[in-house]
This record gives C-alpha cells, structure tokens and sequence, in this order.
DNA sequence: TCGCTAGTTGTACGATGGTTCTAATTGAAC
DNA sequence: GTTCAATTAGAACCATCGTACAACTAGCGA
C-alpha cells in the first residue's frame, strides 16, 4: 500500500515501486493462506505459491517468518481501524454502525475476522504486537467516548463488543445487527 | 483424570492405572507446551521432552497431533466448567464469583487462559471442536439465568466476561475483582 | 506357571520447512 | 553505454516433524 522508506511518490512506477507493490501483494497472499489454512499454514512456501512468485521472494521481502506474519497483523489491523474511524467521522448512529460493522463478522468479514483473530493471538506471545492487536479496542473506546461520559460504560462495550465477536465466529451463524445493536445499547446506557 | 473405558475402578495401581496417569501426564504437558510455546510449537517430540519420556510413547496415546491438541483442549475447558459450575452452585454473589475468576486471568491463571485461546482459536478451524470452545460462553449464560430473565443482558454479560479476558490478557496487567464486577453488573442490570 | 496384551523404547523413512547462497536479470543514475 | 544496486530465480543445506514399525518389558488373568 505504502512505499518503502526509500523515496518519496517521486517514481510511480519501475523498480521501487514495484518493489512495494510486491510487498503488499505478499501480505495479501499471507492473509490469504491464513484465512485458508490458518496462521499454523503460514509458510514461505505457500504464501510463495498463493502469490505466484518463488521461495526466496518471499524471503527477500520478509526475512524471516516472524516479519511476514507482524506486518500481515499491522496490515489487517489497519483496515478495522479505517473502519472504525470512518464510523466515528461520520454522521448518524455510530451505535449503529458499530453494530453492522461487527454482524459483518458473520458474513463477508468472517475470513478476514477470522485472520485477524488469529494472528491476534500470535500477538499475546510478542510484547512487539501487543500495540497493534489493542488498536481495535481503542478505537471502539474512542468510539463509545463520544457517547457517553462514564468509563465503565465505555468498558461494558468495548468488552462486549469483542465478545459478540467472538460468538459470532463460534456459532457460524448470521449475525442481526439489530439484536447486536440492542445489546451494545444496553452495555452504554443505563 | 479418569480412567479410559477398559474397566470400572478395580486397580488403582498397575498397568491400566498407570497407563491413564501417562494420558493425564501428556495432556498435562502439552498445556506446558503451548503455554511456553504457542500451539505451534506442539509437536509429538517437544511434548514427549517435556513430559520426559519417549517420543513414540505420545504417539502411542494419541496416535495423531489433532488427537491429543483435542485432548488438551477438552481438558482445559473443563477445569474452567468445573469452575463456573462451583460457582453456581455456591450460594453467595455469584456476579463476584465470576469477577474473580477472570481476575485471575491477569494472576496464576493467565498461563492456562492463554493456552486456552489460543486452543480456542484453533477450535474455530475445526468443528468438531466448536461444542467444547462454547462450553464457557454457556456456562457464563447459565450464571446469568439465575440472576435475570432478560436474555439480552445474559448476552450482554456472556459477551461483556469474554471481552474482558481478552482485555486483561492484552493489557498484561494486574486485574481489578472490584472493577470487573462493576461492569459486569452494569451490563447485568438496567 | 504361562499366554496375552498394555505399555514402552529406539530407530528410521519420507516429507516439509526456514534459511542461505549463487547466479541471472533489470531498471535507475550518470 | 556503463555501472551498480534492487530484484528475481533456482537450488541446496540442514533441521524438524509426523508417523510407522519391530522389538522388548511387565502386569493381568487363568
């Protein structure tokens, strides 16, 4: 998405642009493998083969293992907090667009949900990650921060909202925004 | 644990004895595992080392990786139902009860509730696992049953429980019983 | 005592994976 | 055009892993 730290947007194509492009077509590989076979499939190989380059590309790119997997997190993790500061920027409901955001989880978002959960919990064991992987959470507070002024409410949803999650990739089931919506209203206000 | 279905109770000791302490030893060891390892570093051979004894030994009582990962996490979540069920069943505030228990994520327990996601995580990869992962979030729904009859604030609580261990386990810091209780009960009651 | 089976060991085969290395190719700068 | 670093390919090394297998030990029932 991004360039390297090489230059700046002065070449939008060649070389380095190139270079950055590969970059972001091996984490999109990555996120794909782990959302095929979870982050245990995460291998040079595969994601090689997913991206359709060879081995040692992907080891150029990311030397070790550990890089390609912490920049797959910072990669996904950075979409969910686009979405969330969208929700906030944005006039009308936020309690509702949290809630469609989270149902979303159950349907076109469930893969990436998925990848992202897993790779959350590659986080618990790499202090290095722990930052990223709260991302979600501090933006969901910030979110409830400007609904209301009692920090305990705020808390109530930001742990509900991570547990509603989680239920709805456990029960695989479709998610209804408006029930989701009911509970996270119930969690702010008293 | 218990013993194996050969027979009912009649040698303490012995050979079948003995062979179910070896299971309840390798399910033990492989916690120890992927407490200090993640799941990805289950292996036959790292868990036989840990256990001290032979690698061809753990394949014996689990002929197969999944077997004994399944093992472990069947084992894991019962410890906890047992918990919640105490809980229960013990007269008192059980709203208090299940604060403390998820307190003790942040102290002795972190170790096995890390282990416990992150077989969690595993479990959404593999449905026939899914029953034994939702066994918690169940068990939270029976506590709350016996304190509401809104089942949105039961979803609220079960929700608001699973959204606070991720919170603590993230955080890494010493967890607040009294604090925990209160959001709890102002998810539990309007 | 003796056969049987659970428990146990050591070893090895085939496969996969992380990483490294070398050589070729290509685009950018001059 | 020449030079140089970025990039790509191909192969290989070495470690590890899942699993299988044959042999050996010892408790259990008769």
């Amino acid at each position: 998405m991004e360039t390297i730290d090489r230059d700046d947007a002065e070449h939008t194509d060649g070389r380095f642009a190139r270079g950055a492009r590969r970059r972001s077509e091996i984490i999109e590989a990555t996120l794909a493998v782990v959302t095929r076979d979870g982050a245990a499939g995460v291998t040079h190989r595969t994601v090689a083969k997913q991206a359709g380059i060879t081995t040692s590309l992907s080891t150029y790119y990311f030397t070790t293992l550990d890089d390609l997997l912490v920049a797959a997190l910072t990669s996904v993790a950075d979409v969910y907090t686009a979405r969330i500061r969208q929700i906030i920027d944005t006039p009308g409901d936020k309690l509702t667009g949290l809630a469609e955001l989270i149902a979303e989880t159950a349907g076109v978002g469930r893969e990436r949900a998925l990848a992202e959960r897993e790779l959350a919990t590659l986080a618990a064991r790499r202090p290095a990650l722990r930052p990223v992987a709260r991302r979600w959470r501090e933006n969901v507070a910030e979110l409830c921060a400007t609904l209301t002024d009692d920090p305990v409410a705020v808390a109530g949803v930001v742990a509900a909202s991570d547990g509603l999650c989680t239920a709805i990739l456990l029960d695989n089931g479709p998610a209804d925004p408006g029930y989701l919506r009911a509970v996270l209203h119930r969690a702010l206000h008293h």
